[in-house]
DNA sequence: CCTGGGAACTCTCCATCGGTAAGTAGCCAC
DNA sequence: GTGGCTACTTACCGATGGAGAGTTCCCAGG
């Protein structure tokens, strides 16, 4: 665990806009979205099983899923742990590193939540403007 | 078609957590990579042309580019102005709505750039225990 | 012994998406 | 009339995501 003292100097070493620098991966990875449902979910509800998680995304597939949990597992985002009970149970709940995310991702799902309305005018009225159908 | 005016009660009906909710569709799209990189730039640096947008954010194709300005053009986080000079030249900028995303944006990227290095540690760490290569 | 059932995947097939690169439009200089 | 500039648009094609059936593990029931 590194010390934050020395944030800056980290931060200022990467470049998202630049093509190949891992933080344009990890912008990617963590703006993708099935990534923000699931930490989402995991942030609001606390642990939970893959079905469960499989029912409150409603329409994910477990392919998805399954792609989405192990990629942020391995970010060290997730934590999996594996109950050998029969049915086999496994649950998924945010690691601290996880938690350091609801922050910024609520801000995402809060600004998608309040200005819903705002968008979908402005929708209209380009889909008028271009002479769009429905 | 829900009333504007309470926004607290307009965020409390949609949820993006259930499939064709159209929160789900805007978190999508402003969570998406390109979108996320373009807005920044646009908020950083202000009023850009086309080329100096693709030459900004490395690695994008010109179609991607202009489906993406396009998509957010149309969700009015984006203003697109034509100067009908010779040659033609189109300068893009944020709407303030747009402006209002950038808050929540920018904790995204600098999550990103602060925790990069546990990320890649974890990754390591996932790679190791999972016995994979590279 | 064989079937069935539950959980968490895993695999296969197909449609859509993103990247690459070449083509288009409008207009002016040569 | 050929080339050049800018901002796209189009065609082609491999990669990605969705739908759904199959797999594994183990136990209960007939």
């Amino acid at each position: 665990m590194r010390t934050v003292e020395t944030v800056t100097d980290a931060t200022s070493s990467w470049d998202p806009y630049e093509q190949g620098c891992p933080s344009r991966d990890l912008l990617d990875r963590i703006g993708d979205k099935w990534s923000i449902l699931v930490l989402g979910e995991l942030g609001e509800h606390g642990t939970s099983r893959f079905t469960e998680l499989r029912k409150r995304l409603s329409g994910v597939s477990e392919k998805m899923l399954t792609q989405t949990l192990r990629a942020l597992e391995r970010d060290g985002l997730v934590l999996r742990t594996v109950h050998p009970e029969v049915p086999v149970r496994v649950e998924y709940e945010l690691t601290p590193l996880g938690h350091t995310l609801r922050g910024p991702l609520r801000g995402l799902t809060q600004w998608s939540l309040q200005h819903m309305a705002e968008v979908l005018a402005a929708r209209e009225a380009y889909d008028v403007r271009t002479g769009q159908t429905g």
